[in-house]
DNA sequence: AAACCACATATTGTTAACAATATCAATATC
DNA sequence: GATATTGATATTGTTAACAATATGTGGTTT
């Protein structure tokens, strides 16, 4: 939640479980009640534990979290901010489910805003950037040829997606990035179910770093747009197969 | 606030005061009361009556709108997220005063996501979009030569942006896009005080109006660019002269 | 004089009751 | 049988009091 005012090691947190928010603990005592809950309830979003389209209860919740109606709404506010709350004037709070159109815009933005990034990255070349790109795309094409790897998969993609955001120096842009990509996580998972499309994803990461090694701006930008793009469809066709549902 | 669901005349639509929100009407009954009181606080933080960096009080404007302070919390929430309010945990809201450094992220997140608007708007070339571009840069060299004319044109330029945005057909980019567009509106109001920079201004909108005329999407791209550029540069030079404060 | 501490004050955070609104089932109407 | 209407129920919206926290002032110590 504050990168810049805890210094972690961008190595590490290529692994673990994906929170709310990167790098967030949600019992740190200096974040408010409302932003304890909001984490916990967003990680409940995340992992499929409260389904798209569900009604959240305001009482529910607060029973449960013992506290009052008052900071459950917050809460919701807050995971409305993030996108993954949509709010209803009078008639309550549902966990988001965006439309297939939705997702294209969604992926439409996060393709623009990476692009930002790396060009960005390629100007200041931070020293941990190579070392941190090659990481994560050796631990990509472990993670790629594993079965049902796809859920670790995604989720270490959105970490790598994000570091580098870190890495680009503009506070925001790595912020709008991160709760965008929260957003479509749940349904970059559908996309990367298969063996294929995970090793197709993780070749067009390698050659993105491969791009940057060789100093190549536009390639690494079009690979990654490329990327980017391919799983958003891929995902939006999975989501479009009536049997299946984003469950995790 | 909801663009999609009230048609307007997106030509009649470059003229009046800007709104909290474009569009928005403060007594639409639809709006619940902490989305009015939110509009009504947020007019007050663009035309300067609420100074940047100022605290804000919530018994003070429970006390006037005549409300508890738990709709004034929500409205502050709405600020909040809009940019145009910073919370600070248990410690109250101020009137959002971004650094220099925050103000170029800003610019540099607004110059990317309006590059992808102005792709789409090629790809896709709307019947009303040449119209509207026309018009709009008519008026610009309007207010260009008029003393004084700062605000006035930085609320068109504002105004044009968003239209153009809501062209492009992605109706989540156009929110992003008119929510940093406010955040920097005020900071921009300064870039372009002076008659000159409203020529270079005014003179990058008609190329740029030409290019599309001619189909030249990198040059359309590079021109708009680089307005946004300049003016956020020239906003923050302003800004640094520590005699000079954005009070409008 | 500067730093520190205690205390009074003001402000934000939380709670529980109340009011307004939406939801839903049963009934009536076309 | 489909659509409207009514009323009971559940849920959100708002309020005012209370609790917890921050702020500022005066005095004390070094």
């Amino acid at each position: 939640m504050r990168p810049s005012e805890t210094p972690i090691d961008i190595f590490t947190a290529l692994e673990g479980a994906v929170a709310f928010r990167l790098f967030a603990d949600k019992t740190d005592p200096t974040l408010t009640v409302p932003e304890q809950i909001a984490a916990r309830i967003g990680e409940r979003i995340l992992d499929g534990r409260m389904a798209s389209g569900s009604r959240i209860g305001e009482q529910e919740l607060a029973d449960e979290f013992s506290v009052s109606r008052g900071p459950i709404r917050e809460a919701l506010r807050i995971l409305e901010r993030e996108g993954l709350v949509t709010i209803l004037a009078r008639r309550g709070a549902i966990v988001t489910e965006p439309s297939a159109d939705e997702l294209r815009e969604l992926q439409e933005i996060r393709a623009g805003l990476f692009e930002i990034v790396v060009r960005k990255l390629v100007t200041r070349s931070h020293p941990d950037l190579l070392g941190l790109l090659q990481a994560g795309t050796q631990r990509l094409k472990a993670l790629a040829s594993m079965p049902d790897g796809g859920d670790a998969y995604a989720e270490t993609t959105y970490r790598l997606l994000i570091l580098c955001a870190g890495l680009a120096g503009n506070q925001r842009l790595q912020r709008m990035l991160t709760a965008l990509s929260l957003q479509t996580l749940r349904y970059s998972k559908l996309g990367l179910a298969s063996t294929e499309r995970r090793m197709r994803s993780a070749s067009l990461w390698t050659q993105a770093t491969e791009a940057l090694e060789q100093g190549d701006v536009e390639r690494m930008v079009a690979l990654t747009r490329q990327r980017i793009e391919e799983s958003g469809e891929e995902a939006i066709r999975q989501l479009q197969r009536p049997d299946t549902e984003p469950s995790a």
